[in-house]
DNA sequence: TGCCAGGCCGGGT
DNA sequence: ACCCGGCATGGC
């Protein structure tokens, strides 16, 4: 069923999309010359800054393991290379993880990963210590190049402060209403998400109720 | 200096 | 089904 939906929010989230375009111009996400990287960076960035996350994909890269098959045989290595990304004996744990299961299963290839339903390849990713929703959701967007819109803190933040969902809205539930009141698009998906992400790290942090500056400031609720 | 950063897990209600 | 503490480093 073509769904002719055009309600008001399905303009609101667009409109938010084409100011964040205009004013910050495409972002060139995710950050990471292959997959690999970026799934390893997907991992190395939960609950912490990049400048941190992307310090330790360069002692992988130094160390010059920044290869599945490398980095699962040197696996004792991980804890020191990562240290600077945080959480690093977690950290070790979910890249081993994720290794075991990405060698195991599809021999350290993105294109046999690939070649999966999106919503299995999700299912399977969830199943693995350390892959929660949004990192999986990154896999899959960034990584595998699949239709699918990655929700963050900031995505969350951003749109509950301009009054569009709850500040309690669960993981799945924006997703499923950003992705209703989008064009079906990758690329759009893509390049939204790091934009929220620029935008909220430049006017959306935590601390600050509300921003007066920011480019999305019109649609700021009265305080 | 304390707070924050591109979450997720496990144990407790 | 939620709720919450733990996980750890580095920058401002």
């Amino acid at each position: 069923m073509p769904q002719a939906n055009t309600n008001l929010s399905n303009t609101a989230f667009l409109k938010i999309y084409k100011t964040l375009y205009k004013t910050f111009g495409p972002q060139h996400w995710w950050p990471g010359e292959t997959p690999f990287e970026i799934i390893v960076g997907a991992i190395l960035t939960q609950n912490t800054n990049w400048h941190n996350a992307s310090r330790a994909i360069e002692n992988i890269k130094m160390a010059g393991l920044l290869d599945p098959k490398k980095l699962l045989k040197e696996r004792r290595r991980i804890p020191c290379l990562i240290k600077t990304s945080g959480f690093y004996r977690m950290k070790s744990r979910y890249l081993r993880a994720f290794l075991e299961h990405y060698v195991s299963n599809y021999d350290g290839k993105v294109e046999r990963m690939a070649e999966k339903d999106t919503h299995a390849i999700r299912r399977e990713l969830l199943t693995i210590q350390g892959i929660g929703p949004e990192t999986a959701d990154v896999i899959l967007l960034y990584a595998l190049g699949k239709r699918i819109f990655v929700v963050d803190g900031y995505t969350k933040r951003i749109f509950s402060r301009h009054g569009m969902v709850e500040p309690d809205v669960s993981y799945g539930a924006l997703q499923d209403k950003i992705e209703n009141n989008l064009p079906k698009s990758t690329r759009l998906y893509n390049e939204f998400h790091a934009l929220l992400v620029r935008v909220g790290k430049e006017y959306c942090r935590k601390n600050e109720p509300l921003c007066t500056t920011c480019p999305l400031g019109e649609l700021l609720p009265r305080a």
